[in-house]
DNA sequence: CGGTATAGTGATAAATTTATCCCTATAGCT
DNA sequence: AGCTATAGGGATAAATTTATCACTATACCG
C-alpha cells in the first residue's frame, strides 16, 4: 500500500462518483455481479482480458467503499461470493447508462479511439458478459422444454 | 506523446463510455462547458485544482474524440472557445446522474472515502461550477430589476 | 502421487496519467 | 518599460495504476 500524495478532489458529487468508480474493471466489476455473476473464479472467467490479482483488489476497493459485500463460505476449497450492497445496487442506472452509451455509439467510438495517435492494438474480444447471459438463457430454454 | 503499450479494452458499451471519460476532469470538463463555461481561461479558474496545462490537454483529448469543438476567433490576444458536439450533448445524462449520485450520498462517500487508508488529504473546496452559476443567477436577477 | 480447482497475497516492474516549470506571442494599461 | 491578460506548448519529474510472477493451502480425482 501506499499513501496518496495528491489530496483527493470532491469538489461536486462528479468527482465523487468518479472516484467510486476509478478502476479499469469496477464497472464491469459492479456489473458482473449485478448480473449474478458472483464468484471470483467466475468473474475472472469472465473478464479475460484482467488478472486474478487487479480483479481481487478492485473488489477489495469495491468493498471498502461499500459498493459491495463479501459473503465467506467456512469451506474448502474455499468458497466466496460478492453482491451488491443498497448503495451498490443505486450505481446500477449509471453503469447502464454508459453500457447503452457506449454501445449505441460503438461504431463512431471505434472509429475515434483507433484514430487516436497513442493506440496501437485494441482488444475487442465480444463481451464476455453477454456470451455468458447467452448460455444462461440456453440453460434456461432448456429447462423450460424438460 | 507516447504510444500505449497495453492494447485499449473495447468489449462492452462500458469500456468505450469509461475510454472517453477516461481523464480526472473530463466529466467536469463537459459539466462546465455544457452549461456554458466555454473559454479556456473561465474554465481554469471554475477549477483551481486542475493546471492550465492539463485542462488543456484533456479538452484536446475530447475533442479529438469528437465529443467538444473548438471555435478559434481570429483576435489578439486570442480567443478561444469550446462547446458540446451533438455526441458530447449525449453524454450530458450520464454526467448529470454521476453528479446526482455523488451529491445524493455525499455524507457516506465522504465517510468511506476519508477511511480510505491511503487518503491523507482531501481537497473540497465548494465545487465552483455552483458558486459560478449562483453568480450567473444574481445578474439575472438585477437585470430583472433594471 | 501429480494434476485440477478453489481463494488469496507479496514483491516488484512497467505503463500510464498528472503535476511542475519554463518559454513563446500580442495587445492594452499605467 | 513593466505589468496584466489571452492561449498554447515542450521537457521532465512524480504519482498512481496495472501487470507479472511467484508463492501458500486444501480437497477431489485418477
Amino acid at each position: 500500500m501506499y499513501e496518496r500524495k495528491i489530496p483527493l478532489t470532491i469538489d461536486c458529487g462528479l468527482h465523487l462518483t468518479k472516484e467510486v468508480l476509478n478502476g479499469k474493471w469496477k464497472p464491469a466489476l459492479l456489473n458482473a455481479i449485478s448480473l449474478g455473476i458472483k464468484r471470483p473464479s467466475q468473474i475472472v472467467r469472465l473478464l479475460p482480458g484482467a488478472t486474478r490479482r487487479v480483479l481481487h483488489v478492485q473488489l477489495k476497493e469495491l468493498e471498502d467503499h461499500g459498493m459491495v459485500e463479501k459473503t465467506i463460505y467456512a469451506q474448502l476449497p474455499p468458497k466466496v461470493e460478492y453482491s451488491l450492497t443498497e448503495i451498490g445496487w443505486s450505481l446500477m442506472p449509471i453503469i447502464d447508462a454508459m453500457n447503452q452509451w457506449g454501445d449505441a455509439h460503438r461504431q463512431f467510438l471505434e472509429a475515434v479511439l483507433s484514430q487516436d495517435p497513442r493506440t496501437t492494438q485494441v482488444s475487442k474480444s465480444v463481451c464476455q458478459v453477454y456470451r455468458h447471459m447467452a448460455e444462461e438463457r440456453k440453460k434456461g430454454e432448456m429447462k423450460a422444454v424438460k
